[in-house]
DNA sequence: AAGACGAAAGTGGTTGA
DNA sequence: TCAACAACTTTCGTCTT
């Protein structure tokens, strides 16, 4: 008796865990579960409805499919299908549920409530904003980045393209495409860095994201990397105007199918900087564009073959 | 001793049957 | 789903500066 009274002297807004009794819950955002601090015990799972459980491959499936369900309101939070927790203090089987666990419902509905207000896309796209914030200052791009990924972002959300995928990843992936977009110079290896993702999840979700959305990016061209490249290594500008003149030439010689571009670019740095006296190890270079010496030499013997360039030294 | 070179084997991802 | 494949890496021995 004295155990009940005690329980129900606990702040009323307050879950209480089962397994250790600790008031300390709190929601996990990701995945909308009641989480115990104590000792991690899920109290309850899965509290927001997740929209719609296909997937569409192509317009035309994600067509047929979403005929299908009934109309779904984007106007409502949770798109108008939610779950409640009844009021009837009684089980799935009709059984009354017993006085000293309906505090602990009560607290449940009135959470569960709380929680189903702002709609999983709500919540989600909060998450992603402040990621997407997190990544452009840490890389320092230009506002305008921010403001295209947020966008792009959003429509993927809005197209349910975001489910099975972290949220961090589909960002990365999603600034990723911006870059290469506007011609900005970051690889995703730049991305990886400043993220806790790996690059297999990214590149995953870049891809999904450029097919699912028609996304057209650019072919990443060799050039753009070259000035940054070039200042990393205190090159000087006539190098880099010469390295620039290389990648062009063995552009028109299409040489660039499916090869890196920052190997392509490394190397014509390199060959530049040869020629300019101002000469760098295959090692600073490949250090630098993150590639390795065997790939510079790659490329380099590639380039001096192609453009016929003399022999250097 | 450091850098450049290239062969050989291994890795992760794409493509096409 | 699997095998072939291309690009790139790792590793290592040899040659050059």
């Amino acid at each position: 008796m004295a155990d009940e009274r005690r329980e129900r002297k606990v702040d009323e807004n307050a879950l209480v865990c089962p397994e250790c009794g600790s008031t300390d819950i709190s929601v996990e955002p990701e995945t909308s579960e009641l989480i115990c601090n104590k000792c991690g015990n899920i109290i309850h799972e899965d509290l927001v409805d997740y929209g719609p459980e296909w997937r569409a491959f192509d317009s035309d499936q994600r067509n047929r499919r979403a005929r299908t369900g009934g109309p779904i309101s984007m106007m409502k939070p949770n798109k108008g299908l939610t779950t409640e927790i009844d009021l009837s203090n009684k089980d799935s089987r009709g059984v009354k549920i017993a006085v000293k666990n309906q505090a602990t419902l009560s607290r449940m509905r009135k959470w569960h409530k709380r929680i189903s207000m702002a709609s999983s896309h709500e919540r989600n796209i909060a998450t992603a904003l402040q990621e997407l914030e997190k990544i452009v200052d840490r890389l320092q791009l230009p506002r305008s980045v921010a403001e295209k990924a947020a966008y792009i972002y959003k429509e993927a959300v809005r197209r349910h393209l975001i489910r099975g995928r972290l949220i961090e990843s589909v960002v990365a992936a999603v600034v990723y495409a911006v870059c290469r977009k506007e011609g900005i110079p970051k690889t995703l290896e730049d991305i990886v860095q400043i993220t806790n993702t790996d690059k297999k999840d990214i590149g995953r979700a870049y891809r999904f994201i450029k097919r699912e959305l028609n996304l057209k990016v650019p072919f990443a061209s060799p050039e753009i990397y070259i000035p940054r490249f070039a200042s990393n290594l205190q090159l000087s500008e006539e190098v880099q105007e010469r390295a620039k003149e290389i990648v062009r030439a063995a552009m028109a010689n299409g040489m660039l199918s499916g090869r890196g571009p920052t190997g392509i670019a490394a190397a014509a740095l390199y060959i530049a900087a040869l020629e300019k006296g101002e000469r760098k190890t295959q090692k600073e270079v490949a250090e630098e564009a993150h590639v390795t010496e065997v790939t510079i030499r790659n490329r380099y013997r590639e380039l001096k073959e192609l453009l016929g360039l003399r022999d250097l030294e």
